[in-house]
DNA sequence: AATGATTTGTTCGTATGTATT
DNA sequence: AAATACATACGAACAAATCAT
């Protein structure tokens, strides 16, 4: 207010405005702070077909995140048997009210929250993977547990966008509740061998702290080693 | 305010933070306007290594987006020489200050702006490709041109961040200069048959109404079809 | 073409509430 | 309990863009 001869409407304009691009971050009681710049998160999208490594999901996302010297931590599965919505209805190709199971994690790095992350099933698999079932991690990861109960996963789909979090998102990543950090949603879609939908999972990430790769192609094998910390852009 | 009984400063606030949750949209001197949906615009980031199709640039994206029923234009494009900096030395491989040819584009869908699009090769490129230099767009893109002259795009490596746009990116995009509407970032790098950078394409998107799509392994043909409007999620 | 009404944008001074130290 | 700092609200004035007359 000394600094530039303006009222203390006017500076809490300007502070709320340098919050929205990021630059400043306001604690209610405690002050006003400068943001430390954290270097994003970098998660593949892609499989290597020659590794397997890559995906972004499950064991996938613990062993890309170890390699980058940091924590990878997973709650346990919160797991649910619930009729499908239309968006995952539509996303499993299956009838409306059709029973699913949701298999609900909240994932941390160096022990803060940086994903949440719901897996739907169509009911009917449990019938040849019962462990699905389970409130217990699957410690191979489901994807492998699938295949070993001769469930393949032969490709699969992601649509990605990004939204303005819900209450439930702002709370866990403890993120302003008027919506200035959006989120980035990843709805990915795997396929068997005979191209029916297996399995709906949507992550959901903070956007203002994650880059996400994709591979297309032959990509020199020295660039596919993983940099959770990537000096490049910004 | 009446409705409320409120004074004028809360009901602005207010305002405001529905204009940050993306309700309405204030527009000076004319109104408040609640927000219009608007069916995202998908884009898919992969290759379809049978057809050939997608990959969200050059001549894709026109024909992507033509099969939605829309018209896609693009401007003629801004072709300079410069000195490379940081980010794009590190991208392409090459030292800080080399010569890099720059191809930038804004693209339009239905007329209304859709993406910027500026592309970096090395200059050392020219000998083999002088179309590059051209102030004309190449009609059959430049990773056709660019095998033509022997130059093999092998694969490429996408890169994708949220961030607040810039000034240029307000105005091109007609966005709040409060930085409430991000932009998603793609950083391609595409690499030839040797493994070489010989490409790195920066594309600007608003993240409100642009949706990405990528297709790992074996994926249904006919969830392959382009579908501008997808009806799934949201 | 000019003017006034309407609407959003910006700033000020002031007062009160609430979380933190 | 007091001081500090952010959060919310009110009333007022003026600026700037748009629109109707």
């Amino acid at each position: 207010m000394a600094e530039y001869h303006a009222s203390r409407n006017t500076v809490r304009g300007a502070i709320k405005e340098l919050a929205t691009l990021g630059v400043v971050r306001t604690l209610h009681g405690k002050g006003t702070f400068v943001t430390e710049h954290v270097n994003p998160i970098v998660t593949t999208l892609t499989t290597d077909p020659e590794t397997g490594a890559g995906g972004g999901e499950g064991l996938v996302y613990t062993a890309e995140v170890a390699a980058s010297g940091r924590s990878a931590t997973t709650s346990e599965p919160d797991v649910r048997i619930q009729k499908a919505n239309a968006d995952i209805a539509h996303s499993l190709r299956i009838l409306v009210g059709t029973e699913v199971i949701s298999r609900g994690e909240q994932r941390y790095i160096d022990g803060r929250p940086w994903s949440l992350q719901t897996s739907f099933y169509p009911k009917s698999l449990a019938r040849r993977a019962p462990r699905l079932l389970d409130a217990d991690s699957i410690d191979e990861g489901t994807v492998a547990y699938l295949r070993e109960r001769g469930i393949q996963q032969a490709g699969y789909r992601d649509a990605i966008q990004v939204r303005i979090p819900d209450k439930n998102e702002t709370d866990y990543f403890n993120l302003p509740a008027d919506g200035r950090i959006q989120v980035v949603e990843i709805y990915r879609v795997a396929f068997d061998q005979n191209g029916v939908r297996v399995r709906l999972t949507i992550t959901v990430y903070p956007a203002d702290r994650n880059r996400f790769v994709i591979n297309v192609g032959r990509v020199p094998i020295s660039d596919m080693l993983i940099k959770a910390v990537d000096e490049s852009s910004g």
